[in-house]
DNA sequence: CAACTGACTGCCG
DNA sequence: CCGGCAGCCAGTT
């Protein structure tokens, strides 16, 4: 799957304490709108230990983490980051998402 | 080969 | 902001 490279890739250019949509990503990376590739990107990194990449910094477009295996261990590496989480699993992404400016 | 499912998003209300 | 519906791609059944 090196097409997923470049989601991979945009993923790592997240900085600490930030997060992004997976639609973010997915346009970032060129593949313009399918968000749903990005998840699926991260699922087989998941499984297979690759660079480090913070796939927990991925959040849906609500800000809702919407991780499938392990939520509460997306919740505690956010907060590790310094990203206030919500009791219901959510994020101020007026304050928290990356914008990619650079 | 067709149908189903999933770490999603945009549009409507 | 939340819930519902449709569209999107890739991997399974």
């Amino acid at each position: 799957m090196q097409s997923y490279e470049a989601i991979y890739a945009v993923v790592r250019q997240i900085p600490p304490g930030r997060v992004s949509s997976y639609g973010r990503i997915a346009i970032l990376a060129g593949f313009g709108g399918q968000a749903r590739l990005v998840g699926y990107a991260l699922h087989a990194l998941r499984l297979s230990s690759e660079d480090e990449v913070p796939w927990w910094r991925v959040v849906n477009h609500r800000g809702l983490i919407t991780n499938a295996y392990e939520p509460a261990l997306q919740r505690a590496l956010l907060e590790a980051e310094g990203v206030v989480v919500d009791a219901n699993d959510r994020i101020d992404l007026r304050d928290y998402l990356w914008d990619a400016i650079l």
